[in-house]
Formats: C-alpha cells, sequence, structure tokens
RNA sequence: CGGGGCGUGGCGCAGUCCGGUAGCGCAACGGCUUUGGGAGCCGUGGGUCGCAGGUUCAAAUCCUGUCGCCCCGACCA
C-alpha cells in the first residue's frame, strides 16, 4: 500500500494520500468530479442527520426542488446571473442518437432535431427556481414564514478543483425561507450562522470564527452574507458554511407579494444558508494526522473497533466470543461497533488499517484479557492506552468516546488561538504571511472594497469575515493607514 | 489558458537517455507454519506498455500527432 505522504513535506499531497488510504472518494471519470466512498459518504450522512435534526428543531421542513433550471431563470435578478453565469452547465438536447463512423466504429451524438426550445441550466444554486414557487405559495402574512430545506446535489464548473474542498458537482443542503418584516430576516440569518456554528463545534470538534463578509465577498445577490470560518492545519482558513440576508432582492425579481395583517402589499424577506461536501475537506484538515484520518467520534461511522487476537482455533473461539459479547453490550450505548475477526491478517495489520480509517477508538482483546476479564483500549488521536475490566466496560468506553471528542476541540481550538495574532503594521503583515506560516491575522482595516483587493492582490491574503466578537478600538488600516473601527479577520482561504 | 509531471498486470513503480525474450514490490489465488504493532516460506494466475501513424530486420524505448489524468498558477459561491 502506498505511504501517506508527511504533513511537513507536501500538505496538499498529504491531504490527498488521507482521502486515498481512507477509502473516502476517488476521483470519477469526469474531470473535477469525485466519487464519494462508502467510507465518505458515512461522514456526509452522519452530517446530515445531525444538521437535519437542528433544522428540524427549529421549525424547518424538507422538500425537494428540481436539478434543471430554466434559463431565462437565471437572468432574473442582476447580481445573482452575473454572479453565476461563467460555470453553468447547459442542457441544450434531449435525445442521443447512434452513428456509425467511417471505420465502423459506433457512437452517439445530440439528436439535432431534440434540440431544445428552452434550454435548461444545472442548477447552481436553487433560489430561482425555488422563488418562482414562493410566489405561487405566498399570498398573505399567514403564509409566512415559510421555513423550507431542501439536501441536493448541485454543478458549477470550476476551473480548479480539488477532493471535497471544490468539485464540479457536490452535495449540500440549501435552506430557503421567506419572512413578513426585514428583522424576522435578519434574525433568521443569523439564527442559522449560529446553528452551523453550534454543529461545527459540537459534531465536527471544529472551532470557527463567525461574522459578516466584507461586500467583496458578498452572496450574488445579496444584502449581506455572514460565514463561520475554520482554521485549518496549514493555518489556511476555510468558509465552513455560510447564510445570507437577501433583503427583497428575490421577492421583487420573482414578484413574490403578500399581504399583511393591515391590508397592506409588500414583497417579502428572504435569507438563504448553506453547508455543502467541503465540510468534509474541513473536517480532514482539522484533526487528521501523519497516520491517516482522524475524526470526532460524534461524525465517525463506527466509534470502536474490536480486534480479537489468538494464537490457536482454541483461543480464537474464545476471544471472538468475548469481542462479540462486548460489541453487542456496547452498540445500545454508543452506535456502531465493528469486531474485526478476519484470519487472515494480523493484529497489528488491523491495528494501522483502522487507525489510517480514523476509528476513534480500538479495544483490544487477546487470551490474557479474557482470562483477566478485561480489554486494552485505545484511542486514536493521542494513542492513549488503558486496560478497562469488562465490568463497567460500557460506562468507560462512553467516557473515552467523550473524552476523545472533547479533546479534538480543544486540540483544534488551541491551535485556533495559537496561530491568531494581531498585526498592525505592513511589513509585519507580509512577514506573517511569506515567511512565518501565516495564519488568522486580526488587523484595522479602512473598509474600502479597493483597499482590501490590493491586499489580495500583492498577497492572495483575504479578509475572511468581521467578526461578530472583535476588537472595536478604533486604529489606523493595515494596508492604507486610513482610520479603521474595528479589527477584522485576514487569512489565506480555501 | 500558462508551467511542471504522469499514462507499463488490481494498486504502486522500474525499464525509455543508449531499440533486441516485459520486470519488481504489494495485492489476489492454493498450501504449510503463524497471529499482543504492518508474518514467513513454497507454488500459481494475471499486462494489445493511453491511442493513432511513422522509422527499423526489430519499438514500452526513436520521430510525429492525439487523448486523458494529476499537481502548481491564473479564475472562483
Amino acid at each position: 500500500m502506498a505511504e501517506i505522504t508527511k504533513r511537513s513535506e507536501d500538505y496538499s499531497r498529504w491531504y490527498l494520500d488521507v482521502i486515498r488510504e481512507a477509502e473516502l472518494a476517488d476521483n470519477s471519470p469526469v474531470r473535477g468530479c469525485m466519487v464519494i466512498r462508502p467510507n465518505g459518504y458515512a461522514i456526509w450522512e452522519n452530517i446530515q442527520r445531525d444538521l437535519d435534526d437542528r433544522f428540524k428543531a427549529l421549525g424547518h421542513v424538507n422538500a425537494y426542488f428540481p436539478l434543471l433550471i430554466p434559463k431565462s431563470f437565471l437572468a432574473k435578478e442582476a447580481e445573482h446571473v452575473e454572479g453565476f453565469a461563467k460555470e453553468c452547465a447547459i442542457v441544450t438536447h434531449h435525445r442521443l442518437k447512434q452513428v456509425t463512423h467511417p471505420d465502423g466504429r459506433v457512437d452517439v451524438v445530440p439528436d439535432p432535431e431534440s434540440k431544445l426550445e428552452e434550454e435548461y441550466v444545472i442548477r447552481p444554486t436553487s433560489e430561482t427556481v425555488i422563488w418562482d414557487m414562493y410566489r405561487k405559495w405566498i399570498q398573505s402574512y399567514r403564509d409566512l414564514p415559510l421555513l423550507i430545506n431542501q439536501w441536493a446535489n448541485v454543478m458549477r464548473w470550476e476551473l480548479r478543483t480539488r477532493m471535497f474542498l471544490r468539485t464540479t458537482e457536490f452535495l449540500w443542503q440549501e435552506g430557503h425561507t421567506a419572512h413578513a418584516t426585514a428583522a424576522e430576516g435578519r434574525q433568521e440569518t443569523l439564527q442559522m450562522l449560529e446553528t452551523y456554528r453550534r454543529f461545527a463545534e459540537e459534531a465536527l470538534a471544529m472551532p470557527v470564527v463567525a461574522g459578516t463578509k466584507t461586500a467583496n465577498e458578498r452572496f450574488a445577490g445579496a444584502v449581506e452574507t455572514y460565514s463561520i470560518e475554520a482554521m485549518m492545519q496549514d493555518n489556511k482558513a476555510l468558509q465552513a458554511a455560510t447564510s445570507h440576508d437577501l433583503g427583497q432582492n428575490f421577492a421583487k425579481a420573482f414578484d413574490v407579494k403578500f399581504q399583511s395583517a393591515e391590508g397592506q402589499v409588500d414583497h417579502v424577506w428572504a435569507t438563504s444558508w448553506g453547508m455543502s461536501t467541503r465540510i468534509v475537506g474541513a473536517l480532514i484538515m482539522t484533526h487528521s494526522d501523519d497516520d491517516g484520518l482522524v475524526l470526532p467520534p460524534r461524525i465517525a461511522r463506527a466509534k470502536a473497533v474490536v480486534v480479537p487476537i489468538w494464537k490457536n482455533d482454541e483461543e480464537k473461539a474464545a476471544v471472538c466470543e468475548a469481542a462479540r459479547r462486548l460489541a453487542a453490550e456496547l452498540r445500545p450505548a454508543i452506535g456502531p461497533v465493528h469486531v474485526d475477526d478476519r484470519d487472515n491478517l494480523r493484529p497489528g495489520w488491523k491495528y494501522s488499517e483502522w487507525e489510517r480509517k480514523g476509528v476513534p477508538l480500538r479495544l483490544e482483546i487477546g487470551p490474557r484479557d479474557v482470562a483477566g476479564q478485561t480489554a486494552v483500549l485505545k484511542s486514536r488521536h493521542d494513542r492513549a492506552k488503558t486496560t478497562v475490566p469488562f465490568a463497567g466496560i460500557v460506562a468507560g468506553v462512553e467516557a473515552e468516546l467523550a473524552r476523545i471528542q472533547d479533546d479534538l476541540l480543544a486540540r483544534a481550538r488551541r491551535r485556533l488561538v495559537a496561530n491568531t495574532c494581531r498585526v498592525d503594521t505592513w511589513d509585519d503583515f507580509v512577514d506573517l504571511f511569506e515567511n512565518r506560516g501565516g495564519g488568522f491575522a486580526m488587523c484595522h482595516w479602512c473598509g474600502d472594497g479597493h483597499c482590501e483587493q490590493m491586499v489580495q492582490d500583492k498577497t492572495k491574503v483575504t479578509i475572511r469575515n468581521i467578526p461578530f466578537e472583535r476588537d472595536e478600538t478604533p486604529g489606523a488600516c493595515v494596508h492604507c493607514g486610513k482610520p479603521s473601527r474595528g479589527r477584522v479577520l485576514f487569512a489565506q482561504g480555501y
């Protein structure tokens, strides 16, 4: 089997090695697309389940809108079309025709006679179809708020792709809500960002910085965009989720009006918010190490793996029996537990395999353990090894999984804090990103988009967001020196 | 679109400069011994060398063309 490149050698290769070795995904025959393998999809399923519960608890319901969007819809909101036009896939025909080349080769081509009257765009996002439907569904304030989410695939024809982080097709959830007032819309936008923030910390053990995007980085068609930004192990920032206050832009573009209790007619107020399979990439880069994938127990498919150890058939029967009984006892309390009783592999091989694949906890049971009624516990993330008696093992394993979950968050948070600093001069700023490995730089900024763009052109560093919790002591812009009302988060981004 | 790299059994690669019987490791299969941190030995099966032309007695190797993939840039909700 191929080795995993060390993070210190080549971070980007390490990332791809981990994905390959943990069997999370594979390249597809279609350039830019990826196949999500069972191990990778299991992570996404756990993310879906957890997030979906949170959405439902807040009153949202799921629906499904079509993949194909009439081309004309995209044009209805001016900024929106500008943002997405460059990366849309277009469906132009509805039939193939078999042709035989002169050399006898059989091929299929689009049948010219099946050319569509109106071409369709494969959704890069669903605002337009959804708002076209909302026009029909919303009449009065009694229809509001309308709180719909959908789990779907979308397609954006990116030039340069990377597994999970940026693929031509990806999976996500997109929430689309309609409200009677601007304040309600804004409240919803912030509530969903907070939902993402808590999910990231509680389930993914991923600390994030929540804040407002600058005008340059705003979603096409939004009044305000918010994001949570996580720090990867190479000190780059990754936008883990966004939520958008769309104001009345889409309601106006699609003519969605409602009658208030007082009888007035007004356009509704909209929001949208999303988290995508990109988060799986963030998860990999937050916790994993040179030996492979590391996953927080909350999101791992198998919470633990039991490896029985034996020398002969007699011992094999005894340890496998004990292993299965143990797994059966654990499952109701902690969820999926895998028993690896393959007889063609030695224990050492199994250990390294499950370590590569990121199973949080390993239990070893050998003849000595059976004799002493104990099991050896080994945690993936810090290699901590303990011996626990069978009696009370459920509580012991539960406690260890809780410790792992907490430890991963604490570890990631220490890294975030350690690599976040204040930078007040341009020389320092350049030095930080060119010579000292970068990080999150909290700097003063004048608020001018041109100034922001110049920083990006010079250094590839962007303003990730304007943190909600920020130092608002006035100062001077780190780039141009003009007055600033507070610090913003600068970093290199994914 | 620019720069770099790569297409050779299932996977990873050598062989290409300098043309001459397609090899190695892992995996697979069979057998025996093994099993508390990546097992050992013996045996077996499996490859139109990305594709198309050309040069040659002879092409994985040289020439021309072409397709594809990966990485780095440019671009980017």
